[in-house]
DNA sequence: TCTGGGGTCCTAGGACCC
DNA sequence: TCTGGGGTCCTAGGACCC
């Protein structure tokens, strides 16, 4: 078989969170299941079982919403923890059918199945020893696409859920795709189908009919790639042609919603502590130095800022994150403003200093001498809590308190603490 | 009953450099 | 002295995805 065409897998779990659930509390099975918190938090769904879709309940409801919806509910707490747990299982599974795996996120994936029938037979019998091997190794069942491309295929496991294999025979795409709403099409969501719509533009068979110049009038760049995708082709920005290899992270980020809108600025700059400390234990986990630091700032309102800087040198460091951070938030926020979340982001990586600290060699004085001091002491911060696991997060920032006094306070006094 | 958290990509304007 | 462009970096915001 010489095809010229590529063969394309789409394979997606089925309400992935709810299932991984079900399997560590099978009480659950055939329920209405809500995972993402409790009836009456603040906080949103992030999975729905499809008993409780029944009732309207869909993922990034609020959950109280879902609540009025479908009272019934079981409501739970999501484990991230397990569903990686899970998610590796699934890639494992994958891997089997092909080396050339892509995970789009922690519960779907791309696979380039192009040139396997010798080992798995045509596309769909493959498909589907796929999905009985998912079945049997993970208990999960799964979705797939096949086609072409990798936007078809992905829209098709969409079109095959829930549990089932659809294949979009070459040669069918824009026939399959024409019926369809354009909110089907990945990369068009709520703002652009509206837009779309104002146009006279509801299927994805009326985006194929225009042309390239109209629609790149009314969208910019993307609106060729648009068209391409309506034509069954996958087109740069999202779908890249090749099922490649994980880059690593591009940015670090986290984010808190407070449970009660807060204007107190001991607690506001405790958070931000907090959440620079998370973000700075991350960096250091993938070895990575961020050039950028983001403030994020929602009010009661929801009315959303973010405010960035960029400082002379990268860092790691929790301490040194945390400085930049604050002086971003004393800066922007409004005193008195009550405040609804905080976000911390690192972006615009850089490769790793040499072990000596290259920065060191290029600042002078007490900056420098501070910032070995942090590298160290952070080192062992981190240290001890991969020793005494993850509660210990507590005991190393009581720690790096105690550090801050001897270097402000007595700085004759200190001394290098112990690797 | 309001609206999470972790990401990616794109746009657009201004600074700055050649 | 009113007027070039191209390129890159930085910042802010927004759409979108799971």
């Amino acid at each position: 078989m010489n095809s010229t065409f590529k063969t394309y897998f789409h394979v997606d779990m089925d309400a992935f969170f709810v299932s991984v659930e079900e399997l560590f509390d099978p009480s659950l099975k055939g329920k209405a299941v809500v995972v993402g918190g409790q009836r009456d938090e603040r906080g949103v769904v992030s999975a729905a079982s499809y008993e409780a879709r029944k009732f309207g309940v869909h993922s990034a409801m609020p959950l109280r919403t879902a609540a009025k919806l479908c009272p019934h509910a079981i409501f739970v707490d999501g484990h991230m923890d397990r569903y990686q747990e899970c998610s590796k299982k699934v890639y494992a599974v994958l891997n089997r059918f092909t080396p050339k795996v892509e995970m789009a996120s922690i519960d779907e994936a791309y696979l380039d199945m192009t040139g396997t029938e010798r080992l798995f037979g045509p596309p769909l019998k493959a498909a589907h020893a796929l999905h009985e091997a998912m079945k049997s190794e993970t208990q999960l069942n799964c979705s797939i696409g096949i086609a072409t491309s990798r936007v078809v295929a992905k829209i098709t496991s969409d079109q095959a859920k829930p549990n089932g294999v659809l294949w979009v025979i070459p040669g069918s795409e824009s026939g399959f795709l024409a019926p369809l709403d354009v909110r089907k099409m990945p990369g068009i969501g709520k703002v652009t189908e509206q837009r779309l719509h104002e146009l006279g533009i509801r299927k994805i068979g009326d985006l194929a009919k225009l042309d390239d110049a109209f629609l790149q009038q009314h969208f910019g760049a993307w609106g060729a790639a648009m068209a391409a995708k309506a034509r069954g082709e996958d087109a740069g920005g999202w779908f890249d042609a090749e099922v490649g290899e994980d880059e690593g992270p591009k940015s670090i980020s986290h984010e808190h919603t407070f449970s009660e809108d807060t204007r107190n600025e001991a607690d506001l700059e405790a958070t931000l502590l907090r959440l620079s400390e998370m973000v700075g234990r991350r960096l250091r986990e993938h070895a990575l130095f961020a050039r950028t630091v983001q403030l994020k700032l929602r009010y009661t309102d929801f009315s959303t800022i973010t405010r960035a800087h960029t400082p002379d040198s990268p860092t790691q460091l929790d301490t040194e994150i945390y400085s930049e951070i604050r002086k971003l938030f004393r800066a922007n926020w409004t005193r008195g403003r009550t405040i609804r979340l905080l976000g911390v982001t690192t972006t615009n990586f850089e490769a790793q200093e040499d072990a000596s600290g290259q920065m060191n060699l290029l600042s002078t004085g007490t900056t420098s001498n501070q910032h070995q001091r942090w590298t160290q002491a952070t080192a062992m911060a981190d240290k001890l809590r991969d020793k005494f696991g993850d509660s210990s997060v507590v005991l190393g920032t009581s720690l790096k308190r105690k550090l801050r006094e001897r270097v402000h306070e007595n700085p004759a006094d200190r001394k290098k603490p112990e690797q």
